[in-house]
DNA sequence: CGAATGCTGAAGCATTCACTTAAGTATCAT
DNA sequence: ATGATACTTAAGTGAATGCTTCAGCATTCG
């Protein structure tokens, strides 16, 4: 309760369903159609459709019609930016660690240090 | 449903709630208690609990007890697999990328491409 | 000892999720 | 125009999620 940040919500949400996943990898081998999507999976279209949109509301994906076939692309910025948010805990930790190292180190020869008596 | 990665589908669903990514911002900072980890939140510490479970078995956070303190650290290696994921796809979009380039300016003297003026 | 602390477990409840089926709309081919 | 293709929309269902409350159980303190 502290901060929100809806888009990182619905990213790593969109990212926990290994068909969203799949649909992901996918595009990032290329744009595609949504039945080209849907080919590998074994569910209806319509579910595919509703994995789409979530993916879309995510930020993930793009899509735009042309006749009657809507294209799929991935959008790299959306992806990046979950990416950089683990990152940045990631090194936040690393940091922490760096630091208690600094000061086991710098203690390491001074055991006590008069604190009380 | 061509490949299975229940730590992945863990990890992200983990993610995905804001609640939890707080105290996984507060666990990067240092290891804490399961109260301590209650405290900036407006829940019940059972709801507190339950996102803790949940952390737990994604693997991005471990946990022992000590007396009757149970004390929370995160668990770095699960963190970067996880960056790695979208790490790894975004690379594959930029390699592609990359790839287009390459064709576009190898056939850049070629016939009719339809470019706008 | 008994009370406070820190967690644990179970049950219940409203909401959301991941599908399904079925029916519809728009486009393209013949 | 007819039919096939490529979605689109709506409604429904069972399971999972995110809470709640209440009751229990060790551990530590006065």
């Amino acid at each position: 309760m502290l901060q929100h940040s809806p888009p990182l919500d619905l990213m790593f949400q969109a990212l926990a369903d290994p068909a969203r996943r799949a649909m992901v990898e996918r595009l990032c081998r290329g744009p595609a159609s949504v039945s080209e999507l849907a080919k590998p999976h074994s569910m209806s279209l319509s579910a595919v459709v509703q994995h789409l949109q979530v993916l879309q509301a995510s930020g993930l994906v793009r899509s735009q019609k042309a006749g009657r076939v809507r294209t799929c692309r991935i959008e790299p910025k959306a992806l990046r930016t979950a990416e950089q948010w683990i990152a940045e805990r990631r090194t936040s930790w690393e940091r922490r660690l760096d630091r208690l190292g600094q000061f086991l180190a710098a203690h390491q020869d001074e055991p006590d240090h008069g604190s009380k008596s």
